[in-house]
DNA sequence: TTGAAAGCGGTACCAA
DNA sequence: TTGGTACCGCTTTCAA
């Protein structure tokens, strides 16, 4: 099959009999034209398979529809969730998004940026950058492209910053422990370094210090994101502390160790509350990405971020950006849910 | 900060004293230049902070430098990983990558597909299809824009499509629990409308009978991806099955269940071999879609395959078919691997 | 080696 | 309500 000479304007504005300009009002819906003579050059469209490019399309002066996204590691279900969540938004009303992974240094991201002016983008949103904001701003708004933030913690101040409520989401988590009557409550799991970590290991710590129950430094405990660290550092932990009664897990990967180091310790997690098992077992609580809802079989209670939702919120954010241009840059949270598996 | 104008080659042609044409031979590297001209070029492109559009390049006759991607579903690890792997390798080509996430409807696939071709890409890649190719062919060969498939399963027979080698990565896995002895290998998981599963299945059962080993098909059981499920399903085959000594999962899912199942049964999995433990412990098998390292607690075989790996085979291939249009469509196959959790 | 000018496919202003 | 036409920013002959 031999590649069919591309229709254009042109093309159809002869068959239809009308000029250009008349096909591209028909075509963006702008001006008044007769219903007449939009049909006939729908017609004509249709007849013609014409299909109209917007690269030169936005090159006279209108938007490209394109919303440029980079994203810095597309593997974390918690950005692929919110991917997912932002090009289904943005497709729904006909517009794209161009995805680039972003590299973590900010020179990287800078020409990663440059990439996507370069496309000439509507706007643009990075995921999950950290602390680089301010060049970063500078050359977006230099080409007048709306720059928006989404991540994980709150690391930019001058920009326009989406991001989940982790204290909150800590602060849930905690106080529905407490209310099962538990009062010796842990924490395990993260690395210090982590931003996320400490908003989250903030809000533990203040609702324990809300209800006036003991916070100590020994019971945050520090572990990488594997399964194995994770059950050793449970025992250990059990062992130094046999009176906790419930610990909170700073992933999923962590709240399976932990599960497995309750197991090997005969200290199996159960969601009935210390006042039935004493301190016998120990509950867990963990936060978690997305729905886990395949990990159906411990008795976790998990705290999910609302990845997808942040997608559609980004989506929203964006795009008042891109059409009012006097829309105030500013911090948006969202909040956690609570998923107790039944 | 105001919008500052935006430079363009005219701009960069006035500050260096030369033409356009000049401008444009310098930034594409054609026709002979002296280097003097070059030079000057180059610091007017430097001192105007020049960035070319592409637009604008592509409308002229170029190539865009964009491959589409439609992807069914980016929530999957499987697809994430695919993304990201052909991103990376795009970027590092100087390309981009447009992302929708397509239909699972042939219309809906047909209309992002338009979506991409309005915006003048130079490839499009549709990841989990199912077999509503031809009409996606037609439409994209009339354009003259490379079309090519990736998926979990073979679907497509006129296009051009990769996918992982789902037979091999299941022999492999079920040789490598005979030669560790086992004789009564079980399968557990999946649906049975799934082609994926399918040719899972078909590798393992294959596998069993070039051995001599006893296929029965009340060992191959299906069961929702939970690990509740799985947990009970498990535990049901294995009561009215005690002499299985192997199983293999579908997925880690079904995985981490099975264990759970194990646990209960007191029939924990072993790497040992069958020689050791006679058939009190079982062993366990799994496929997983990226490298499980998270999983590294629980004594599992893993036949990984390599999404990322297969982003990379993407890319390369789609630009092939860019580059020479007389590259043959064809079938790919990309092998899986094993890894044995230590 | 460099410059002039004609597009690429549309949009938008101004006339008609 | 339509048509003519000057662009948008860049590439690409064709001359100079």
């Amino acid at each position: 099959m031999s590649v069919a000479k591309k229709v254009t304007i042109n093309d159809v504005a002869l068959v239809a009999g009308v000029s250009v300009s008349t096909v591209s009002l028909v075509l963006s819906g702008k001006g008044r034209i007769s219903p007449a003579t939009g049909q006939r050059v729908n017609e004509a469209v249709e007849q013609l398979g014409f299909v109209r490019n917007r690269q030169a399309a936005s090159l006279r002066g209108g938007q490209s529809g394109v919303i440029g996204l980079i994203v810095r590691d597309l593997t974390s279900p918690f950005y692929a969730e919110l991917t997912a969540g932002l090009t289904e938004a943005l497709e729904a009303q006909g517009r794209m998004v161009f995805l680039l992974h972003g590299g973590r240094e900010a020179d990287q991201l800078l020409s990663r940026l440059d990439m996507l002016l370069t496309q000439g983008v509507d706007g643009v949103i990075i995921a999950g950058a950290s602390g680089v904001g301010s060049e970063l701003c500078e050359r977006a708004a230099q080409k007048g492209v709306p720059l928006v933030f989404a991540s994980r913690a709150s690391y930019l101040d001058e920009a326009d910053t989406l991001r989940p409520d982790n204290m909150q989401a800590a602060q849930m988590l905690t106080e529905h422990l407490i209310r099962r009557g538990h009062q010796k409550i842990a924490w395990l799991g993260g690395k210090s370094s982590s931003l996320t970590r400490a908003e989250r290991v903030g809000g533990y710590c203040s609702t324990l210090i809300k209800y006036g129950l003991p916070f100590h430094s020994e019971w945050v405990v520090e572990c990488e994101s594997s399964q194995k660290k994770a059950a050793e550092a449970m025992g250990a932990l059990l062992r130094s502390n046999p009176t906790i009664s419930a610990v909170i897990c700073y992933n999923d990967i962590i709240a399976m160790g932990a599960w497995f180091g309750l197991i090997r310790a005969g200290r199996q997690s159960g969601e009935g509350g210390v006042e039935t098992f004493f301190d016998q077992q120990v509950a867990l609580g963990a936060f978690a990405d997305v729905g886990e809802n395949a990990l159906d079989d411990l008795p976790i209670v998990w705290a999910t971020t609302p990845a997808r939702e942040m997608g559609y919120t980004l989506a929203d954010r964006i795009m008042q950006r891109i059409e009012k241009s006097d829309v105030q840059a500013g911090h948006q949270i969202v909040s956690a849910r609570l998923v107790t598996v039944k």
